[in-house]
DNA sequence: CGCACATTTGACGAGAATCAACTGCAGTGG
DNA sequence: CCACTGCAGTTGATTCTCGTCAAATGTGCG
């Protein structure tokens, strides 16, 4: 369950998406390599870290999607965010903070044990500062999503909840490089997606076929294809029309 | 509309809620009363500060509630959080942070400007320890309001929305001392209700009424009280049963 | 009083959840 | 090889929660 391997491809690419926003220098470049021991390997539905429980052991996500986890007393499950690779996992800059939901690997998960390298880098920050910068634009990130993830619960139809989803996991998945021709990997059930948007896996269903009559988003299994890039922007940002049928307007009453 | 007025009751109850998460030594207290220059008053409607702006100038909430909006596109509001008296206000540890949405008062607000005090609270944390922890206390639990909101626009029904809610803002006006018999003030419209919560007002309306004839919650004119916290506290956490009309559960068919 | 604004009420419909069954498909084991 | 299993996706019928529209009823205030 917890196997662990060596593999220097895997750790570059782990820091793909890090090196977009902050490229680091030669010197950080070394230190990276040498800090990280090993990449771990847990299988889906393994839990990272347990709500509650302190975040001290911050880590690298390799490959593998990670989801916020909490549940309500009757079994509703919500999933407050996503992680996918690239991104530091249980991680915060709050000493002594702890988990606000579970981590849970939504897939096979490879990622790598991130403490040390993150604890130095903190500590003389002077010397590592496009890591520090990356480690707070990440997390300035993530921490705009939560915003965005209470109005796309609170406020938006299906539709546009799927549209808001797809638009930020293409961006990310794009600047890690892991796009073609405008689709991402798409590996989470019908089911997940549901406890993502806060809809039932039915509505999910239908919606999905609804956006692929209209060809603004093709949902194949394992891959989402943004066909309609413009609809689906406008979708996501709220501009009501929709397929609001076009109720009669009557000319009198 | 910016009229300042000095107020030395004001700067220690701005800090009311604050020394209850991390008492102040001597020292530190005498450093806040000498670091904040004046109180400012602003009203209802004001925007503190808009949505894309850097967060250079945090201040307290000295009285009154701010809200942090959203808007869509065709005009939906969501109001993603809420400020109340002894928070910090535009405030993000990370430097040059921006605002994740406007700050909009949303009722006659009180606020003393926390640039001077907080940035040299966070030059020398070593000579003001407890007001350090205490900022990255609040922070802390403003960061897990964000998912519990994601959850309660998520997951919840009106009733468990306004539950959640409602024993939130009990909690915290308890800390700081503005609560009375089980009462906390409420001076927001349900139409504001209906925006932080994800609700028609229409539909908040009527949730109130009924919460009120089951004796839960009583939800008068500028203020809640709750009735029976046993029963708020169950259905805020989703132990569904609810009103959930006996269905009839046949015997037989 | 008249005005603006918040709360309340009723009627109706839209969006989404629920329940239940059925399909397709990969893996498993006889 | 093929029944058997389990899981993701799909479909239809029905119900429920909640939103929308519209109008009525307060309520404080210049």
């Amino acid at each position: 369950m917890n196997m662990f391997l060596s593999d220097d491809n895997a750790k570059r690419s782990a820091f793909a998406g890090f090196r977009h926003i902050a490229p680091l220098s030669g010197h950080e470049d070394q230190f990276v390599d040498a800090c990280i021991p090993c990449i771990g390997s847990v299988n889906a539905g393994h839990e990272i870290a347990r709500i509650g429980s302190p975040l001290n052991r911050p880590k690298f996500l390799v490959s593998g999607w990670v989801g916020l986890v909490r549940q309500l007393d009757d079994g509703r499950r919500q999933i407050v965010d996503l992680h996918i690779a690239g991104d530091p996992v249980a991680f915060d800059f709050r000493l002594g903070a702890r988990a606000k939901a579970s981590y849970v690997c939504l897939t096979p998960v490879r990622y790598m044990e991130a403490g040390e390298l993150i604890g130095k880098a903190l500590e003389h920050p002077d010397e590592f500062p496009s890591l520090v910068a990356g480690l707070h634009a990440i997390e300035d990130e993530a921490h705009a999503r939560l915003f965005a993830n209470v109005v796309r619960a609170g406020q938006m139809f299906a539709q546009e909840r799927i549209a808001h989803l797809a638009l930020d996991l293409y961006r990310r998945h794009d600047r890690i490089g892991l796009c073609l021709a405008h689709s991402f990997p798409m590996p989470l059930s019908q089911e997940i997606l549901g406890d993502v948007l806060g809809l039932s896996t039915v509505h999910v269903n239908r919606t999905l076929q609804q956006m692929r009559r209209e060809s603004s988003l093709k949902a194949t299994p394992g891959r989402w294809q943004l066909s309609d890039m413009e609809s689906l922007t406008e979708t996501a940002s709220g501009s009501r029309p929709r397929h609001r049928a076009q109720a009669a307007t009557p000319a009198y009453s």
